[in-house]
DNA sequence: GGCTGGATTCACT
DNA sequence: GTGAATCCAGCCA
């Protein structure tokens, strides 16, 4: 994807007035753009919804923190994790429900100079790792805490038009022989849950972890313990 | 008011 | 493969 603005038509909101994990997969393929970068999805994780599902931040209920994902479908709910990184969701349901979306790994496709320039150090990067992670795409996208409720939804077709500040876009949706899914990563319960949907063989889709529990005080809990196997 | 753990990433071995 | 970095939401006393 070269120079100038992607032509796709803006998706409508009516496509996240559904459960996340129904949205997810039809998600991968489709395209985010913010400013001058865009970004096609290749790896998505569903969380929250109608069932209570505790990995999501809206397990106990409506805070200040989690409000956006109980608001309108198509909003971004930016978050802040780790002391240092970012992390996008894309808003499902109607109004009330606590669903959305986390985006966790794409492919820059408009704007990989910008990108680039926000995510390098001055240090060889490949174009693959631009926006492999949730956190280093909300970089790639230039999102933070001041994007938290963005509505991604344009009215009407982008086409011969300015773009919002953030636009969901058609894209090429992917081929559903190509989805795969299986249990989301890094969190310490539901693992079971298979929500984290991805493009199978596109080198842009993160690596597995499974989810470590940090130890926070490694000389009180050092002594005396068994040796882990 | 203090404590714990976190939807992660990166440098280093 | 391992551990550090670093801030904050949520829980509990």
């Amino acid at each position: 994807m070269g120079r100038g603005q992607l032509s796709f038509a803006a998706l409508p909101r009516s496509f996240f007035d559904r459960p996340s994990h129904e949205v997810a997969p039809d998600l991968l393929g489709r395209v985010l753009a913010h400013g001058s970068v865009a970004v096609r999805l290749t790896e998505v994780e569903a969380y929250g919804g109608p069932g209570e599902d505790p990995a999501a931040h809206t397990y106990r209920g409506r805070t200040p923190r989690n409000a956006v994902m109980f608001g309108p479908p198509g909003h971004l709910y930016v978050y802040f994790t780790y002391g240092m990184h970012f992390c996008a969701n894309l808003v499902c349901l109607p109004d009330g429900f606590g669903s959305a979306v986390l985006l966790r790994a794409g492919e820059v496709v408009e704007g990989l100079a910008e990108a680039r320039a926000r995510r390098s150090n001055g240090k060889p990067l490949a174009d693959r790792d631009l926006a492999r992670g949730p956190a280093r795409l909300a970089v790639a996208l230039g999102l933070m805490r001041e994007h938290n409720g963005l509505d991604t939804i344009m009215e009407g077709s982008p086409l011969g038009r300015p773009r919002q500040s953030a636009t969901m876009l058609e894209g090429v949706p992917a081929d559903p022989s190509s989805i795969r899914s299986g249990p989301r990563t890094g969190i310490s319960t539901a693992k079971e849950v298979p929500w984290r949907f991805w493009i199978d063989g596109d080198p842009t889709v993160s690596p597995y972890r499974a989810h470590v529990p940090r130890r926070r005080n490694a000389a009180a809990t050092s002594v005396g313990e068994a040796p882990s196997s």
